[in-house]
DNA sequence: CGGTAATGTGGGAGCGCTCCCACGAGGCAT
DNA sequence: ATGCCTCGTGGGAGCGCTCCCACATTACCG
């Protein structure tokens, strides 16, 4: 019997067939622990040792095993990044894509696996935390978190790695990325104010989530600012929906049909304004100047085009997970906060 | 605050303290083999035995280590989503966020894990072949693959289980999930032919693209059933691209001043072409009706709202996911093939 | 010149699981 | 009774890697 005849199909033809690092050893007439010291670029080794392991890698095709590798390191070269599925709608669209993207551009060049994981349920989050728990991962890169969320404190307490984009409040003991709502918010009434508008009014996402939150408070800062006082009546609480703004704009021209421009939290919202501004007779940006947030894709179909706050999305992405990497490879190391700029994208609507 | 002090740091904090199979086999009081049983679901149990592990494991909160066993049955139980990056800025914006939905639903009460991987550049394409070829995921879903794509090749070659979102050709031999396209665009023009227009253009997409062939095709199905000739004159290339559309919009009606509506093979197009006709001073839909395609986000917000064929984007996800399911439990089965249908969402431009 | 310190190397042990073989206990026909 | 199944069970072997210790070998010091 020849060798191959000892191994007939079945676990080979499943995948056991591949080179392994002892194979690379006997090829490269070296040891199994100076393969995996070239593997693991350790300076311990000899040039003509690693040019012969390197060499036989080549011939053979050899990628490690992973799972092998995890088995007795214990790290998983994976991170997870946690979308609660409530949000992913809220969203402006291209929001998640976007982080994704810079996620992943992040981790091109890493052995970094990114696993995404949606959590829709209570059931779904319960079983999350015992996958954390477990240290499945490496790190974890959380999405969009409310207030009341209880995973982030279950990350703190188990001691995982974190970034969060966005935070749930000022005081956020994670690591986050966040954008710089509150600016950017009070660059957009300024953009208003400059323009000329004197009654400006704002819809505001829902207040209990941070960000709905930092843009009111630019909106505010910026009308202190110039020395305005600000009314109450000129806020109006939406959602971040269209059908919440539509509501929220209604209710403003109620109270004061005299308002001459309205920054909205989130192009949606925006979206929803104009359209009842144009119901009402109103011309946008002659009689009403409207700026949204969030520079979304619909920002640049709504008629006229938004003016709007640009986050940069992608951007926070690849810091999420530069930070993550950071945290991951530093142990114990502090948590850290990035707060990144926003822009202002003029179009007409204001 | 003395959290730190509890654990010593070192291999334990790393994650090495947690339960193991042999520990809840102690304290069931069992065999290491009869808790592997009760976890993977063997009937061949005892009634006692059974709920003295599951007794346990709940004592302990175990959770099995993943990498243990995907080192001895050498399946990985995770999947790849594979994006080739050129791609998700081109879809209509939730598109991705749909299908990434509609798997994930799909995977939630399963082991399966969702890898993310997108594919920019040539060397990550390189990157992600060795990665397959060396069977670390169990199966690939791909979204959008290009005729030229050599990914699909390789994922037959290696026999990797695999489903497509969108197929090559109408030959495919791979499985995939798809929308019918060419229904789809034939229901589409149907209803501009319904509604008394005679002189229907279209704006096609990329025509490398099968999604945009059979839109193609659909509409001149259309237009054959109705016993018109199709005039090539009426037909113009686009891109799936804003100013794509707006090209070849200014083209049509150049050659065609005289048309009176278009289907558009996308959304985005639709938009572009709808800028040209109100710039030319044609009412839409009274002097052109308008339709396109993917009932994207930007759809509801054109001016006016646009009418346009929507595709069952979460349910091809989750149909992809449970197809590729099917694909690895059961070895050596036949590649299949799922076309789901199309819907006309009728809104103000046609 | 010996002695100590680096430097490079091979290979045992063991990570936590599944697979599978061997074995005892019981069931049912002969 | 004897034989021969079936069922439930325990535990050895081994998946492919990294870690680490022991052992060369060479370099550098006084």
């Amino acid at each position: 019997m020849s060798q191959a005849a000892q191994r007939p199909a079945g676990p080979a033809a499943r995948g056991g067939g591949r080179p392994t690092l002892e194979a690379v050893a006997a090829l490269a007439g070296v040891g199994r622990g100076t393969v995996s010291r070239v593997i693991n670029g350790s300076p311990r080794v000899s040039d003509k040792a690693r040019a012969a392991v390197e060499q036989a890698i080549a011939e053979l095709g050899y990628v490690p095993n992973r799972a092998a590798r995890t088995l007795v390191t214990s790290r998983t070269d994976s991170i997870a990044l946690v979308v609660p599925e409530t949000e992913t709608r809220l969203f402006s669209e291209p929001f998640f894509n976007d982080i994704i993207r810079g996620v992943s551009a992040e981790l091109a060049d890493t052995e970094m696996q990114l696993l995404l994981i949606l959590v829709r349920t209570k059931k779904e989050r319960e079983r999350l935390a015992t996958y954390l728990a477990a240290h499945r991962v490496d790190g974890v890169l959380m999405v969009s978190v409310h207030e009341d969320d209880p995973l982030p404190t279950l990350l703190e307490r188990i001691d995982m790695p974190s970034v969060l984009v966005g935070r749930r409040s000022d005081v956020e003991p994670l690591s986050y990325v966040d954008a710089d709502n509150a600016g950017g918010a009070r660059m957009a009434v300024r953009h208003l104010l400059r323009r000329g508008c004197t009654q400006v009014a704002t819809i505001t996402g829902p207040l209990d989530m941070e960000p709905a939150r930092a843009r009111l408070s630019g909106y505010r800062r910026a009308l202190e600012e110039a020395d305005l006082g600000s009314d109450e009546a000129l806020v109006g609480r939406g959602d971040f929906t269209e059908s919440g703004g539509r509501e929220a704009m209604r209710g403003l021209l109620e109270r004061r049909p005299d308002l001459d421009a309205v920054f909205c939290a989130s192009d949606l919202m925006a979206a929803g304004a104009m359209q009842v501004l144009r119901e009402t007779g109103r011309r946008v940006p002659d009689d009403v100047a409207v700026i949204g947030f969030d520079d979304s894709i619909i920002a640049r179909h709504t008629d006229p085009p938004l003016t709007s706050v640009r986050q940069p999305i992608e951007e926070m992405g690849r810091t999420m997970a530069r930070l993550l990497m950071d945290e991951i490879s530093e142990e114990g190391r502090a948590r850290r906060q990035v707060v990144l700029a926003t822009e202002l994208v003029v179009r007409s609507s204001a």
